[in-house]
DNA sequence: TTGAAAGCGATACCAG
DNA sequence: CTGGTATCGCTTTCAA
C-alpha cells in the first residue's frame, strides 16, 4: 500500500537509482528529471522506508537518551535535559528514543547492538556507574551528562557543581554571614553516589572550611516533614545559622514555608541562596538568589557533542559549565546578634 | 564488525534460516540445534539488525509520542504523561520515540510514513487540532490523550475535566460556600482552545450557575505578579469570595503565598480545592484538597490502547477517567460574615 | 527437523 | 547525466 521507491521510478519513467540519487543529492540530476521525480514522489506520497534505508546507510538518524532511575517526572531538571535534547535533535532532523534506566545496561546494549540508534546520551551518571564501562567498551558515539569517577575517554558534559556550591558559600560569606548551613538532596541521592549531589556538597563544605565557617549540612526529603526535620537538624548543629545554601529544587518552596512558620523572615533573619533552575527561584516569594542550574544548556550541549561524535569529529571529552550567581531578594546581611 | 545472522549460522554449523527460526520460534527446532545456535549467539553477542528486521516484519516495535507545543519541561502533568508512557512501553519491550509538536503534522507523517513507528500517541490535543484529521486519514494506530471537538473514530483517552470542575464547586458548596471563584490556566491556554482548560472551566461555571453561585473566574499566569493580578480580579468580581477552585498546577503554591500575603488564612478565611497531580497538592502547606489529575494513569492507559490497536484489537474509542475528591486541610466552612 | 534461495526496500558501485 | 544490478541483514516459502 505504501509507495515504494520503484513505484516512484516507474511513475517518473526513470530507474530506481535515479530516484535514489534525487533523494540523496549524491549525483547531479538534470532539472527536468528531478522535476518529474519530485512530482511523482509528491503524487504517491512516497517516504523512504527508514528500516530499509538504515541497512545500507550506516545510520538511523535516531539517538537514544537514557532516563534516570525511578523517574516519575519528579525533577524539573531532568525534564529540562530531556526537552532540551529532543528539541536540539528535532532541529537537526534527528529523532530521540527514550530509554529507562531500570533496564540499564541491557537496554543500551539492545538499541545500539541492533543498530536502532546512532548514539546514546546518558544522564544522571553516578560516580561508579556500570553504564560507563559498557559505553566505553562498545565504542559507539556516547555522551554522558554528569561526571563519573573515571570517565576514561568518554565524552561528558557537566555543570561545575563544586564551584557552584563554593560560590554560594562565598556569596553569603561576603554578605557577612559566618554561620551557614547547606541543605541538600535526599539522603538516598547521596547514598547512590550521584556525582552532582556529592560535588555540590563538598564544594560548599570545603569553602566553608576555607573561610572558617563551621561546616554544617543536612540532606532533606522534599516533603513538609522532611524539610522541617532538615532545618531542625541544621539549627541543632549550629543554632547561630543566619544563612542557608539550598540545593534541592523540590524542597526549596517548602524551605521558605518552613522558615515562615518558624517566624524567620527571609532575608531579614535568614539569607538564602539556591542551586536550581533559574525560573524556579525567580518565581518564589521572595524571589530567591541562585546559582542557576543550566539544565537546558547542558542538554543542548550534550546533543551537540553527540552529533559531533556521530559526524566523526572529536569533540572535547570534558566540558564543564561555569556557575553564575543571580542576586535576588533572598540575600542580605546577617541580623544583629540576638 | 557487528556479528550478523550468517555469522551465527556459520559458527553453529547450521543454515541462516535455522538461526532465524530459533530467534522467532516459528518452527520446531531440535533441542541440540537450539543449544548450539543460542551458544553461538551469546558467543558473538549477536543482535538482529532492527532495520533489516523491520523491512520484512510489519513492525518496528517503536511507538511515537508527540510532545506538546513549547514544551520546555514546564508542566509536571505533561511529564507524567511521558514517563508513564515510556515505562509502560519499556515494560512491554517497546521503545518510545519523542516528537515535538512544533514540527506538527509533517513530522507525524514522516515517522509513520517511513515506517519508523508502529503507532502514535498525541497529547495536548486541542479542540480543533490539525493532527486529528491527519491521524484519521493515515489509518495507522493512534491514540489521543485529550478530546478534540470531533474525534471521529480515533481512539482517545481523557480525564473528565468537566466533572472535575463541577466536583470542586460541589464540594465547596456543600461546605457552605456561596461565593466561589475559579482560578484557571493562563489566558493563552484558553486562547488556543485546550480542551482540558475549557472543559474544567465550564464544568465549574455550569455547576456554579446550577447552584446559584455567581460564576466568577479568571485566568492566571504562573508568576507571583500573574497570580496576584488574578486574585485581585476575582475579588473585584465578587468581594465576598470565600472559596477558590484552582486549576493551575504551577500557580497553586503562588496562590497560597498570595493569600498569606493578603492575610487570608486557608482554610479559615478562604477554602481551596485544586485540580492537579495529587502529590503536588499534598506537599503544600497547608496540604490542599484536590481532585487528582491522574496523569500517570492516563499515560499508561493511552499506551495500552495503542498497544491494543497495534495488536489488531479494537479498543473502545472513548475512555473517560472519572474524578475523585481528596479531602485535605484546605477546605472548611466559610468564615462568618465580616 | 533442516536447508536453499527468493525476496523486503533502498543504496551505490560499475558501466555507458 | 542515467541505468542496471549486486548488496545490506533478515525472513519465509518451498523443498527435502
Amino acid at each position: 500500500m505504501a509507495a515504494r521507491l520503484v513505484d516512484v521510478a516507474r511513475l517518473a519513467g526513470v530507474s530506481p537509482s535515479t530516484v535514489s540519487y534525487v533523494l540523496s543529492g549524491n549525483r547531479p540530476i538534470s532539472e527536468e528529471t528531478r522535476r518529474r521525480v519530485e512530482q511523482s514522489i509528491a503524487e504517491l506520497g512516497f517516504r523512504p522506508h527508514a528500516g530499509a534505508r538504515s541497512i545500507r546507510r550506516q545510520a538511523t538518524n535516531v539517538i537514544a537518551m537514557v532516563l534516570p532511575m525511578l523517574s516519575d517526572g519528579q525533577s524539573r531538571v531532568q525534564m529540562q535535559f530531556v526537552f532540551a535534547v529532543v528539541h536540539a535533535a528535532r532541529a537537526k532532523g534527528m529523532n530521540l528514543l527514550l530509554l529507562t534506566a531500570e533496564d540499564g545496561v541491557a537496554e543500551i546494549n539492545n538499541v545500539v547492538g541492533s543498530a536502532m540508534v546512532d548514539g546514546v546520551i546518558v544522564m544522571e551518571v553516578q560516580l561508579h556507574d556500570p553504564r560507563v564501562p559498557l559505553l566505553a567498551s562498545i565504542g559507539r558515539p556516547a555522551v554522558l551528562i554528569g561526571t563519573p569517577e573515571d570517565p576514561g575517554d568518554l565524552v561528558h558534559v557537566d555543570f561545575d557543581f563544586a564551584a557552584a556550591g563554593a560560590m554560594c558559600v562565598q556569596h553569603l560569606h561576603d554578605l557577612g554571614h559566618r554561620h551557614i548551613g547547606f541543605l541538600g538532596q535526599s539522603a538516598d541521592t547521596y547514598a547512590r553516589e550521584a556525582g552532582y549531589a556529592l560535588r555540590a556538597r563538598s564544594g560548599a563544605l570545603d569553602e566553608m572550611a576555607a573561610r572558617g565557617v563551621p561546616p554544617v549540612w543536612s540532606p532533606a526529603e522534599a516533603s513538609p516533614a522532611g524539610v522541617a526535620e532538615a532545618i531542625e537538624d541544621l539549627f541543632g548543629q549550629d543554632p547561630e545559622l543566619s544563612a542557608l545554601v539550598v540545593y534541592n529544587e523540590q524542597a526549596l518552596p517548602l524551605v521558605l514555608d518552613r522558615l515562615a512558620q518558624l517566624d524567620r523572615r527571609v532575608p531579614g533573619d535568614m539569607s538564602l541562596v539556591a542551586i536550581c533552575p533559574d525560573d524556579q527561584a525567580e518565581r518564589l516569594l521572595p524571589a530567591v538568589s541562585d546559582v542557576a542550574l543550566p539544565a537546558a544548556e547542558l542538554g543542548r550541549l550534550a546533543f551537540e557533542r553527540l552529533a559531533g561524535l556521530i559526524a566523526g569529529e572529536t569533540p572535547p571529552s570534558t566540558t564543564l559549565l561555569e556557575p553564575q550567581l543571580n542576586r535576588r531578594g533572598s540575600g542580605g546581611p546577617p541580623p544583629p546578634r540576638r
